[in-house]
DNA sequence: CAGTATCCGTTGCGATACTG
DNA sequence: CAGTATCGCAACGGATACTG
């Protein structure tokens, strides 16, 4: 499960909530998961839907996602070189978060009418 | 809204996503927002409920929910001083949320059975 | 009780340059 | 194309002590 930011598991129940929180937090891990969500993307393709996201920051965030699971990496071997990500079922089991991320966040920030998916 | 660790909002839509993950990442917010589901707690009955958070960090993640309209600070004019936390209507419309995360993560993380709520 | 102030080590993360 | 290496600053966050 890699090692989480916090690994405190030790408050009262209820915490599954942090132990969910702390696989989709982190700066881009939800937006990541979400994009996935529409289907396998390449590194860059990724990228690009995610303009301030470094190179940097979008390798460590799907090491992190592909460690606790959630994502799968797959490389061809290729040249140039081919490396597709994707949801794996626990990523899309998970769905059923981002929408309500999705919904409330449209409903609420009344940001985005009009363009989700 | 408060200051967002991140506030881009300029990713494709779908980022009501990160949105709304914006608002309960962090630390400890996640947590704060499911203990205040059971009821209004007070500063130190809610840093009781959660070890390991300091009462700065405490502070600190209370102020961000304030800010973000999440939840509510009275204060009472006694002494001893004498403040309660509670949800908001928008923090208590983030129910589905949070119980999405508390479902998920005792499905799939297989921790915490028969003790939740 | 409900915080705040200060100190200070740790981590996050952008920028930039390089590689198989 | 899909990353990695290094640098360096800034923010995070723990420990501790103090206050209205």
């Amino acid at each position: 499960m890699a090692k989480r930011r916090h690994s405190r598991f030790d408050c009262t129940p209820g915490c599954a909530v942090e132990a969910a929180i702390g696989l989709i937090d982190g700066k881009w891990k939800s937006i990541i998961l979400w994009h996935l969500l529409g289907g396998t993307l390449r590194f860059n393709a990724l990228n690009r839907e995610m303009p301030g996201c470094t190179p940097r920051m979008l390798t460590n965030q799907l090491r992190e996602l592909e460690a606790d699971g959630l994502i799968v990496r797959k490389v061809y071997a290729e040249v140039p070189p081919k490396v597709e990500y994707s949801l794996s079922e626990l990523g899309l089991s998970m769905e059923p978060i981002l929408r309500a991320l999705q919904v409330w966040g449209s409903e609420n920030l009344a940001l985005y009418r009009g363009g989700s998916d």
